[in-house]
DNA sequence: AAGGCGGGGAT
DNA sequence: ATCCCAGCCTT
């Protein structure tokens, strides 16, 4: 039997029951594929239930503020997925009339929508027969085909696009898509899969030469760098704060923080010496400022290493642009920052 | 072509 | 620790 007929059986005995496939309608599915990308499924879900909740159609999510749409994606990551989000929402609504593009072409103009999204939806949604390659294509295609091309590399990336899409079937594009997705977070798993129960297993080529574990090949990773990250969380005796937007480009943009003193190199005894003379400026009966904790939080992205301390500055001073303390989880914040909120605030 | 962009889960 | 996840965008 054909590689994409068995997947295809395979899919439909062993497909999970997931909300974004009991519909077509391409809003919702479009949602979903924007939350997915780089995010597993068990992790997208609950955020995806909030979104369908919340904004039930383009309409409501043109109709949000980015602050709103980011704050229902506090947590999620990669943030310009939920600004491009929004922006294509109000494009969606105000200029399309609500109407969604109607094929590949059209889909690949969205902001955020690349190569991957456009095929997903319009396979889905419209029975393009446009092939999907994510991670999972390139594992379980690699491994099947024995493909040993980066799959990073730029001929890797035609290749292997070039390759799944003969293999997709033009009956049913959106199903043979998801059937490869779905064998391929299940099944064909990146450590240790399941070769002895695999439907695939007498024809794999890794299979055969032994070389699972190998595949696919991927090019060296980028190198972790280390910041320090002094926030100043200021307390008023009339419960004030201090959030500041990061507007600039970088991690974060237009996510709420409070007042940060960034550095390439470690700080802190410059700043215990400076904090020591500011307390003796201002005065200690209007101003005190302590460590909350001793030993930094260290806050692993995926490029960065962000060693954090929280100062805690009580006063009682009256600071301009500040905000009722009970406001503060009105703002979306980096996961950091909401995580330290809820342990310091009430 | 290379690098930036999050946070969580699996091993 | 390291790798991966229904990728996309900028430089």
């Amino acid at each position: 039997m054909d590689f994409n007929k068995i997947l295809i059986r395979w899919f439909s005995d062993n497909k999970r029951d997931l909300p974004w496939r009991r519909t077509k309608n391409p809003y919702f599915v479009w949602l979903s594929e924007i939350i997915l990308q780089q995010t597993q499924v068990k992790q997208g879900l609950t955020y995806y239930e909030a979104f369908v909740n919340q904004f039930p159609s383009v309409f409501d999510l043109a109709n949000a503020t980015e602050n709103d749409v980011l704050k229902l994606w506090q947590g999620l990551g990669y943030y310009s997925r939920a600004r491009n989000l929004h922006a294509s929402a109000k494009h969606i609504a105000f200029n399309l009339n609500g109407a969604f593009p109607k094929n590949y072409n059209g889909l690949l103009e969205l902001k955020g929508v690349g190569d991957y999204t456009a095929s997903a939806i319009a396979s889905i949604c419209y029975n393009e027969p446009k092939a999907v390659v994510d991670g999972n294509v390139y594992r379980v295609l690699s491994r099947y085909f024995g493909v040993e091309t980066p799959i990073n590399s730029t001929k890797g990336i035609k290749e292997f696009k070039d390759l799944a899409t003969t293999l997709i079937d033009h009956n049913q594009p959106g199903d043979y898509n998801q059937a490869v997705m779905e064998f391929g977070a299940i099944q064909c798993k990146p450590k240790n899969p399941n070769c002895i129960k695999c439907p695939l297993n007498t024809s794999c080529k890794a299979l055969k030469d032994n070389i699972i574990p190998n595949l696919p090949v991927k090019l060296k990773t980028t190198k972790v760098k280390t910041k320090f990250f002094n926030y100043l969380v200021i307390k008023t005796n009339t419960q004030y704060t201090i959030l500041e937007k990061r507007t600039k480009k970088g991690i974060w943009q237009n996510l709420y923080q409070f007042p940060l003193i960034e550095s390439e190199q470690n700080i802190e005894e410059l700043f215990i010496r400076e904090h020591n003379t500011l307390k003796n400026i201002v005065g200690k009966e209007n101003f005190d400022i302590t460590k909350y904790n001793e030993k930094p939080y260290i806050h692993k992205l995926s490029h960065q290493h962000l060693h954090t301390t929280f100062w805690i500055i009580e006063s009682n001073i009256n600071y301009r642009d500040s905000i009722h303390i009970k406001n503060i989880r009105k703002y979306p914040t980096p996961i950091l920052i909401a995580n330290f909120i809820e342990e310091f605030f009430d």
